[in-house]
DNA sequence: ATTAATTCCGAGTAAAACCGTAGGGATTAA
DNA sequence: TTAATCCCTACGGTTTTACTCGGAATTAAT
C-alpha cells in the first residue's frame, strides 16, 4: 500500500516547477530540478515522460531548452499527477479502469468489492482536493521563512 | 499503491470466519475456509499467523481444531485487519511508525508530507469506519437473497 | 496405542515489480 | 561547429510478492 518513488518525485518536481516559474514563465532543465531536489537527474527525465503526455507540462528542446507548467497550476491536482504516474490509484485491481476480476465468479457479489469501492473513493477525495498551487505556494512561503 | 493479496484473501477468509459462526461459535479449519473462498490453503495458513498475534482469532490444534473469532466482530474494523496483514497503511514511509525518512535531511519541511498525512488520515478513516460485522451481515444476506 | 486431522513453524522459490543507470539520436542556441 | 538539452529504448540489480513445501507438535476418535 505504498506510493512508489515515481509519484513522490515527480510531485516534488512539479511543486519545484510550479513554485519556481511562478513570475517568470522561463524553462528548467531536468539537472536543475534533479540537483535541487536531490534525486537522479536521468531517473526524473524518465517521470517527466508520462506527465507530458499527459498535458502538465511542455518542453522545449535544444540547448536552453526545458520543462514549463502548461496548465496553471490551480487547474492541477495532486490526484492529477499521481494518476499520471502511478496509474489508477485504485486499491485492488478489480476496481480499475482496465476491468480485471480477481478471478473469482463470485467478483460481482464479493462483500469486500464494497470495502475497496469506499476506499478508492477515499483517496481520490484527498488528492483531488489538493491542487499544484496550492503546494507551489506552500514551498516559497517555507522557503521564505526559512531565510 | 495496490493493497497486497495478504490483505484481499485475509480480509474475506475473517469476513467468512465470521458469517459462518456467527450463531455456532464452533471452530473452522482452513481448509473449509480456503476452499470456500476459493484461495489456496497453504497461503491461508500463513496469513492467519499475524492475525492470531493480533488477538483477533485464537485456535485449537489436533483433530476438530481450527480457528473462530476471539472478539465481538463489531469491535473488530477492517482497518484493524488489513494492518495486521499488511503493515500500517501509510502511503510513504517517512510517516510510518519506524520513523524511517525520506533520506534528505529537509524531510520535516517537506512540502508533500502534508499531502501523504491527509492521505494516511483519510485511508484510515474509510477502513476504520467498517466493522467486521456489518461485511458479515452483507455476507450472509446477500446468500440469502441468492436463494 | 494408533491413526488421522489439524495447527504450527521455518525454509525455499519463481515471478514480478521497483528503482535506477546507461547510451545514443534529435534538436536547438550560441 | 559545439555544447546543452530533450527523447527513446533497453538493461541490470535488488526487493517484494505470492505462494509451495516438509515436517514437528497436538488432539480427538477408534
Amino acid at each position: 500500500m505504498k506510493l512508489s518513488t515515481r509519484s513522490r518525485y515527480g510531485l516534488r518536481a512539479l511543486v519545484d516547477l510550479a513554485a519556481e516559474t511562478k513570475e517568470t514563465d522561463l524553462s528548467i532543465n531536468i539537472k536543475t530540478i534533479a540537483s535541487r531536489q536531490g534525486i537522479s537527474d536521468f531517473y526524473l527525465e524518465q517521470l517527466f515522460t508520462p506527465l507530458k503526455k499527459s498535458g502538465f507540462i511542455t518542453s522545449e528542446r535544444g540547448a536552453k531548452g526545458g520543462y514549463r507548467l502548461n496548465k496553471n497550476p490551480e487547474d492541477i491536482t495532486v490526484g492529477d499527477i499521481l494518476r499520471s504516474l502511478e496509474g489508477d490509484l485504485s486499491p485492488v485491481d478489480c476496481l480499475s479502469d482496465t476491468g480485471a476480476t480477481c478471478g473469482g465468479s463470485k467478483c460481482q457479489s464479493c462483500v469486500t468489492k464494497g470495502v475497496w469501492e469506499k476506499l478508492y473513493a477515499g483517496i481520490n477525495d484527498v488528492v483531488d482536493s489538493i491542487t499544484l498551487k496550492q503546494l507551489a505556494d506552500d514551498y516559497l512561503s517555507a522557503k521564505e521563512t526559512a531565510l
